[in-house]
DNA sequence: AAAAAAAGGGAGACCGGTCGGTCTTTTTAG
DNA sequence: CTAAAAAGACCGACCGGTCTCCCTTTTTTT
């Protein structure tokens, strides 16, 4: 491992806990055990050094919550695998996020002061909210979908709960409150299907 | 209104904007057209302002989310009628919380850089989700609730859902997706309830 | 193949600026 | 006259970022 991606491996970290603003980049150079020269060699500044951090933690983001998708046909099921990925394996992956999800944290801390890079993190949620219309409505064309469900309906649902519930993980760190929530949200689903 | 008071207002205001960390007193003390006399004769000092600005923050959120509750008779209407509140006269409440849910953002802010802080934040939480399956199960005793409802997991989907919801409206500032979100709640709620 | 030179990563002293907080001085009110 | 309120100079600590220096590695020259 080189000593940039360990920068950016331990920036994620600390970014994840503390948030972008509250990380001195002599935490980060502590932390490496490396110096200014050995940072700043590799990253313009501080902003740059966040860019990158981000697309990693985008990187990591799919491998633990898109994974094993793909093999399951039924929409509405994968939509209930994602939410299983997001408590097993992205919100309990405490090596590279120990601060709970780091695009809600930098969301709220980075939305008010740097509007521009707040706005890079929040674009991903976008995307997500996409995918998961996609799944509801393909889940609809199959005709497997309750007539009387209003699909953008479910979607605020599904993606606030799961917001809501990385909120309180953070705020908790309680398992079994992240479980229940998870289980309510994939009970609701199930609720809108047919048989 | 008194200097201390003007103090706490401001702090309020900027707090729920900027967070704690990121405020410094000098902005409080520019805002409000005072001097570090002024301010550290009326707070020990900036940990000791974040408690009054806390206590002055509940206060404001239990006048705009909890009025016209009690006049209400049916105990799921009770907790329609906080979401409307939540989205109209909180959220919307501009001039003393620009930033949004003051909460949630101190609460991702705080949570692991100053715990204690944190807890002192997040213990309003416990008591609103108390609140909401106090509701419940009235609504339950009175016999509107299907049989088939899970009282915890549904207080799970409300919450986190409410929470998600403030967490997007800090991120995109949208009225719109806020009474989507709104609006599929109390859906959900309906969904619950029988007849 | 040996010597010289160029290149680049890393170390850390240093800079201007800002932070929370203290202390002395001045002003104001009772 | 006194006591509280307010002003603001001041302090040490820390911030992001720059700069120079050093050391190792690679490339070029003889």
């Amino acid at each position: 491992m080189t000593l940039k991606e360990k920068i950016i491996f331990e920036a994620l970290r600390q970014f994840s806990t503390k948030g972008f603003m509250a990380t001195s980049t002599a935490d980060i150079i502590n932390a490496v055990g490396t110096s200014k020269g050995g940072l700043y060699n590799h990253f313009k500044n501080k902003e740059h050094l966040f860019i990158e951090v981000l697309r990693q933690a985008r990187k990591i983001w799919r491998e633990r919550n898109l994974s094993g998708v793909e093999a399951i046909e039924r929409p509405v099921d994968k939509i209930k695998h994602i939410l299983v990925n997001y408590k097993d394996h992205y919100l309990a992956d405490s090596t590279n996020f120990p601060g709970g999800c780091i695009f809600i944290n930098l969301t709220v801390e980075l939305s008010d002061q740097c509007p521009h890079l707040a706005a890079e993190v929040s674009e991903g949620f976008g995307r997500f909210k996409s995918m998961l219309r996609r799944f509801l409505e393909q889940e609809r064309l199959a005709g497997m979908l309750k007539e009387s469900v209003d699909i953008d309906g479910v979607v605020e649902v599904v993606f606030s709960g799961l917001l809501g519930a990385c909120v309180m993980y953070t705020a908790d760190k309680s398992k079994t409150n992240l479980d229940q929530a998870m289980e309510a949200l994939a009970a609701y689903l199930d609720n809108l299907c047919i048989s």
